[in-house]
DNA sequence: TCTGGGGTCCTAGGACCC
DNA sequence: TCTGGGGTCCTAGGACCC
């Protein structure tokens, strides 16, 4: 059997473990530059808080009924998943990280309501953050019992393991909430009068395959209870990786936007280098504010293909500078911008390059190694390339940000006696 | 005034090969 | 009116996820 095992408001209950005083009232946490609401805790769902709703039009909301508002804590956010995770991974025969507070596991072989309960206890004695555990027989079915066990079980946890308590659960399960239907798969169901989970269970299969997909398909045969995605314990290397990031201050300056790019560029190549790849393929784009109607608007985007494939700092960041300078244009105020590297191989399997220009590569790569090195022990970006620059000017707004209290020796909790 | 930042998979159609 | 049979690779766009 698969469980499914999601956190509660993960961010939101994140921030809590370090605020007990916060325990029982509302929070939100927002996005990066603080803009829209990410997470929310259950007082704040009540109080009509939506996902996505940018944060300045709910203000007057969140004084009056004195909501806590958070920025984005990555860092805090990102070791609190880690610490939860070895633990499931501690309790289970096989795990899939699938999102920073979700994953799959294989439950062990004994009385899973036990298995669950037991599991959830010990995951909120060690971390503090709360969460519920779906079980069943097939991904999907799991992702509906834990839906069931987050909404409606006092005790966090929900068994999907015989016929007549499935049944009852996909009839309960409207179409749109099953996983991998979203809204358009969702409104041409619906146009079909299949409303349901059951209803998807009840069609004929060569004609959901016909008029949709085989991902939908196979969506359809999980909810009968055949198994079509397995548990994925390899973490994949990833075929993109992106970096970028909209402006705290929003800027028509060539030399800010010049230092943003090249710091993007750098962080898409630490990301390479630790799963051990290169890319040969750059994409860069930067645009203006599109809610911003006073504005010209302008989305400048430009891909370039390498000779050989890299993920050195200095080849790469050389690469979109050139980039950007063909795709800048004075008079526009730029919101966003971002670098996206595809065509990922496996570093040590680059194909080579007969006519290659760039000569001293083998240095590029050891500099970039010591880079990382003291890098890690002394922190991001205390050694970085000239043009990535120093002041940041683009940095984004975190006005509200809590402390990395897992991960900075200086900002440990303080405990008053 | 202020609106996030990542990813994946599948399909259709075009261009090409023998 | 009739016009083979088999492939691959690439791209854009759509749909979905957190």
């Amino acid at each position: 059997m698969i469980a499914l095992v999601d956190c509660n408001n993960f961010y939101a209950s994140c921030e809590r473990v370090f605020r007990p005083d916060l325990e029982n009232k509302p929070i939100v946490v927002l996005s990066n530059n603080d803009g829209c609401v990410i997470a929310r805790s259950n007082e704040a769902k009540k109080l009509g808080i939506k996902m996505g709703e940018p944060a300045f039009k709910k203000r007057e909301v969140f004084e009056r009924n004195k909501i806590k508002t958070f920025s984005t804590n990555f860092i805090l956010y990102g070791d609190m998943s880690k610490r939860v995770m070895s633990i499931l991974r501690n309790n289970s025969k096989e795990i899939e990280i699938y999102s920073i507070d979700e994953a799959f596991i294989e439950c062990y072989n004994e009385d899973l309501n036990t298995y669950g309960t037991n599991l959830r206890k010990k995951v909120k004695q060690w971390t503090g953050i709360p969460v519920s555990v779906g079980i069943a027989e097939t991904k999907v079915l799991a992702k509906i019992a834990n839906h069931i066990a987050k909404k409606y079980r006092k005790s966090g946890v929900f068994i999907l393991d015989n016929k007549e308590i499935i049944e009852r659960a996909l009839k309960f399960t409207a179409i749109e909430e099953i996983w991998g239907i979203g809204r358009n798969h969702a409104k041409r169901f619906k146009e079909y009068g299949i409303n349901t989970a059951h209803d998807l269970t009840c069609i004929e299969e060569s004609w959901i395959k016909r008029k949709f997909s085989i991902v939908v398909l196979r969506i359809a045969q999980e909810l009968k209870g055949i198994k079509c995605l397995d548990i994925e314990s390899q973490h994949k290397t990833k075929k993109n990786i992106c970096t970028s990031r909209s402006f705290g201050n929003p800027t028509s300056d060539y030399n800010t936007i010049k230092e943003a790019i090249s710091t993007f560029a750098v962080r898409c190549c630490e990301k390479l280098r630790k799963q051990k790849t290169s890319t040969s393929e750059l994409r860069i784009f930067i645009y203006t504010n599109p809610f911003n109607p006073r504005h010209k608007q302008y989305y400048g985007t430009k891909k370039i293909q390498l000779e050989r494939a890299t993920n050195d700092n200095q080849i790469i960041v050389q690469e979109v500078i050139k980039g950007l300078q063909e795709i800048y244009k004075k008079g526009y105020v730029y919101k966003k911008a971002g670098v996206i590297v595809g065509s990922i191989t496996q570093e040590n399997q680059v194909q080579l390059n007969l006519f290659d220009q760039i000569k001293n590569r083998e240095k590029y790569t050891k500099i970039s190694k010591v880079i990382d090195r003291i890098n890690s022990s002394m922190g991001r970006d205390k050694l970085r390339i000239a043009t990535q620059g120093f002041d940041r000017k683009w940095k984004m707004k975190q006005e509200q940000l809590s402390q990395c209290y897992t991960t900075r020796i200086d900002e440990i909790l303080t405990v008053k006696v």
